[in-house]
This record gives structure tokens, sequence and C-alpha cells, in this order.
DNA sequence: TTCTAAAGCAGACAAATGTATGCTATATTT
DNA sequence: AAATATAGCATACATTTGTCTGCTTTAGAA
């Protein structure tokens, strides 16, 4: 291996750490070696060691393959969590509807337990004013309970819908379609089951 | 540890596995250990290994951290890539802004290179008809051409913007904002820089 | 020029980690 | 009841892998 400018085989074995990172499968020192074709495992060590003095990656200590992105804010990557994606939700059987999702979404859940989150397709255009339109995907968070302006999944007519939760004096609340075209629905806050809160919305083009 | 039934903790190591795996950091034989409070080693080495047995895992022999999940035929889980994602596209220099993200988004790439998508911040209410808000984040996959009814990120003074594309006759084309507030921009087609093609949409509240 | 940091090599050591063998106990099946 | 498979434990061993010390050479700065 010939000598290389200054800098520049830093950035090289940078973008190499980093694809492998991103692609779920992080590096040895020794795989960095090899791919540079390097002599020497120092000479991969040296350059991944400058890397995490300049911050542009962080490591565990000791472990094998420990280098890791910097997460910018805590911790280091964002936590992937799948998502069942569900097709319908019958009535209320949101336990029984997760053990058979059309599918699983990716999703950085941020503290969120694994089984507190499901996906859901969006039927109608009745949200079309808070930018949710049919065929979009939210992202719901199971709560029994909403605050007002939360956009919430509610069940109404053993159907589930998605609508902003308004809660109103004497026990009642409103649940508000974005669309003028759409009557609000009113009901005892009794009456209302809320399977959750919609955190996330999501449309592939 | 007391005994499980038949089948329960290998599921439970299994979601354990998967997840790590789509975090980006997949585990070693003892971290599985350590996560379910075994007391040897080979008590999760034998539930990884009827895994792979299985089917559900796939294994580099002799390798850290060597579980995979099976990447090929099986669509179960799916194909989770974790995407730069962008704060600003200064003048075109898409590779340098790669360089130096504000953090990674789990994104499914239905096929798509891992290099060839990023995410972006959404600024302003120029599509706000087509369900794109300001704060919005766009996947965009990275393409230097488009075609007509196609939501693009293109260059437009030196500042990444997000437009409907629409091809004209005679060499022109226009980037077409989704809000009637806003004014339709015409320019030459030689002269529009394309960064890439929105593929999705997504919103946190 | 001299000095210093960076790029690279060589070889070794120690910790982390995958792998193996043998054991006990409890279900489930035959 | 006997056979069999599963869940789990204990310990040991070999390889992989991170880490260290010391060296040479070259480019850029003082």
């Amino acid at each position: 291996m010939g000598r290389t400018p200054r800098g520049e085989t830093r950035e090289q074995v940078f973008a190499f750490v980093r694809d492998r990172l991103l692609a779920g499968r992080p590096p040895t020192v020794r795989e960095v070696q090899a791919a540079f074709g390097f002599r020497a495992v120092q000479t991969a060590r040296a350059h991944l060691e400058r890397l995490v003095e300049l911050g542009r990656l962080t490591v565990d200590r000791g472990r094998a393959r420990g280098y890791r992105l910097p997460g910018r804010a805590g911790d280091d990557p964002p936590r992937t969590r799948l998502v069942p994606l569900l097709g319908r939700v019958p009535a209320g059987v949101l336990d029984e509807a997760v053990e058979d999702p059309d599918g699983y979404l990716p999703v950085d859940a941020h503290g969120a337990a694994l089984d507190e989150l499901f996906a859901l397709r969006v039927r109608g255009e009745s949200m079309v004013g808070a930018g949710i339109l049919p065929g979009d995907t939210v992202i719901v968070r199971r709560q029994p309970t909403a605050r007002t302006g939360d956009i919430v999944v509610a069940l109404v007519d053993h159907d589930a819908t998605v609508k902003t939760f308004v809660s109103r004096g004497g026990g009642r609340v409103t649940l508000r379609p974005e669309n003028p075209a759409f009557d609000p629905i009113e009901l005892d806050a009794e009456a209302v089951v809320i399977l959750g809160r919609v955190i996330e919305v999501r449309r592939t083009l």
C-alpha cells in the first residue's frame, strides 16, 4: 500500500464503516484492514481511532464490531421497531388483530414499548384538512384516553376511525373530522372507545 | 431461571435478535444470554441454533455477532435500512450533505440501494395541497430525471425545494407547487437540477 | 533545515466471543 | 412406564477480534 494524501484514506474508511453500519453489519477492525488492503491491523485501527477522536464515530470499547455512528442526540442509532400493520380493527379486539397483521413497518419507537404500537391504513377523506389522505398509514400508540387536539383512532359503530379528539364540558366529547364536508361526532365521554393516539403519519408515493 | 413452556422463550429470543438486527446492532451469544438471564451461554446458543435450524435466522459461522435475518426469500422482515436525514442541501453537493446527516430514519427500502436514499425536512407550505406540510419529512430516491406528476426534490436558486414535476413541450418544465398561493416555476429542462423523487412522506405528531 | 504529525508496517498479547461436551430436570409422546 | 425431545446449567477450549508497543517513511509546518 502506498501512501495517500492526508485525510483521504480516512474519509474512505469512514464511508466504508458508515455504509456497513447502515446496512446493519458493523465491521471488525480486521475487516476494515482487509477492505483497504492494509498489511497491518493497526493501520486500520489508527484510522478508526482518529475518526472517533474527530467525533465521527463512537465506539464500544473492547466489544467486537463496536464502532457506531454517533446518534447526534442521545442513544446512538434510532430504536427501530417493527410495528404490525393492521388491515382492519374489528370491534375492539385489538390484540387479536395484532396477531394477524398485514405486514410490519419499521418505526423509530421513541421510548414507546413495542406492544404499545400498531399501524393502520386510513380510509376516507375525513382528515384531509390535517394532511391525512385516504390510503395513508398512521402509526398509533395504544392509550385509552386522549387530550383535546390529539388525533386519535376511535371505535365508532364497530369500526375504527381517525378523528381529532375534543373534550367538551359536561362529560361530552367530540370526534372532529378535519374536512368541512364531514360532520363532527358528538358522544358521551363514557361511550367513546379510544384505541390510541396517532403519533405518526406516512404516505408512500 | 425457571422453565418456560415449549417454544415460548424461543419466540422471545427471536424477537430480541430481530430487533437488535433491525437496530443495526447484532447481539453476541452472551448478550442474548444476559438479556434473558440465562446462567449458561449454551442455553442462549441452543435457542439461536434452533432458530437457524428452523430457518428463521442465518449465521456466519465463527464470526462475532454473526446471526442475521434470512435476507432473501422470506418477505417476513422488510428490508429495513437506516437512511440519512439531511438538514440542508446546499447547492447540489448531495454527497457532502450525506456525510454529515442530522440523524437516521428506518426505512423500508423496496429494492432501492442504500446510497440512493436520503431524507429531507420540508420547509414552507407550497405543497399542502398534496398533503405535505411544513416540518414533514420526505424520503427521496436519488435520480436525475422525473416524469410528469412525480413529486421531486429540485435545486432552485441554490436551495432544495419540493415540487410537482411537469414536463412541458419545447424543452420546458414546470415545478408546480400544490398551493394556490404559490406560483409555478417555469424553467428550461436543461436548467433544472433534480436531486430525486419523493417516495414517502412522514409526519411525526 | 529541523520538527512534527500522519500513513503505514510488524508482531504480540489479552479480552471477547463462538463452539463443544457432559450433565440434570421436566414435559410430551409412544 | 419407557423413550424422547426440550429447557436449562456448568465448564472448558479455540478462534476471532480489540488493543498495545515499537518501528519506518513521508508530507507539511516552523
